[in-house]
DNA sequence: AAGACAGTCAACCGCAATTAG
DNA sequence: CCTAATTGCGGTTGACTGTCT
């Protein structure tokens, strides 16, 4: 019983080191994507076909973009997050270079735990914006990672990579979905209150302010507003 | 200086959806 | 159709690093 576990190569894991990943990039630049059952077989990779899918996919391909968000990133995530919830898949579609385990892991870890504070209304506000800039900085600078730029900017590209073997009401699902979404990542200037929190500017919407806290709260209504509110058949 | 603790993020796991035969 | 294989997704884990005491 255990023989057979270990007549089978267990798929090797953990971190990948450098010479795995130049292995992994060219094989894949010779031979293209898919099929990543046989990837670890072909290129003498003893990994996993997930493994490799995922090493591609979040760290290797090309124009990927690493270190920092930038604050249009962030502002961007916080909005399609209240709109669409935890479909990282989704949200990364619209954030170029950015993939949807960084984007999982960047509101894990910032923007959850920033929006969990918001609730405690005795917190510093000045303090927190400050930590946060702070971190954003500290951040991009901690680790001697290859690249750390933060480039800002969307994309409309579509809310899905592909619609491929969709039936056409599917396909008109997901042009729905893609034009919600398109309103919610409409660029809006922002204007800076008291303690640094952004206010979004809009000539017909006034701010609120919530439970939650202020700076969620403000992109939470324009979220809603922008994509729903304007559609009479909503 | 060193151990404890906290934050970050790459990678894994399990499940669902999709595709191929 | 049905089944097995493959792919994609979101949740979770654990290694690594920096900071604090």
């Amino acid at each position: 019983m255990e023989n057979n576990k270990e007549m089978k190569a267990q798929p090797k894991r953990g971190l990948w080191k450098p010479e795995e990943d130049s292995i992994l990039k060219n094989y894949i630049e010779t031979y293209g994507e898919g099929n990543w059952a046989t990837v670890s077989k072909r290129s003498g990779l003893m990994r996993g076909g997930k493994s490799c899918r995922l090493r591609w996919k979040n760290y290797l391909r090309p124009n990927i973009k690493r270190g920092g968000m930038s604050k249009e990133e962030e502002d961007l995530i916080i909005r399609m997050h209240k709109l669409l919830g935890n479909r990282w898949s989704l949200i990364a579609g619209r954030l170029p270079g950015r993939t949807d385990n960084e984007v999982k892991n960047y509101w894990n870890t910032h923007l959850n735990k920033k929006s969990l504070l918001g609730k405690r209304k005795t917190i510093d506000s000045n303090k927190q914006h400050d930590e946060h800039e702070d971190n954003i900085e500290k951040q991009d600078s901690k680790k001697p990672r290859e690249l750390q730029n933060s480039q800002p900017i969307f994309t409309t590209s579509p809310a899905r990579t592909t619609d491929q073997g969709l039936d056409s009401d599917e396909k008109k699902e997901v042009k729905e979905e893609s034009s919600v979404i398109d309103s919610a990542v409409q660029c809006f200037n922002y204007d800076y209150d008291m303690v640094g929190t952004p206010v979004m500017m809009h000539p017909n919407y006034s701010n609120f302010v919530f439970d939650e806290g202020p700076f969620t709260s403000y992109l939470d209504s324009f979220v809603l507003f922008e994509a729903f509110g304007t559609d009479s058949d909503v």
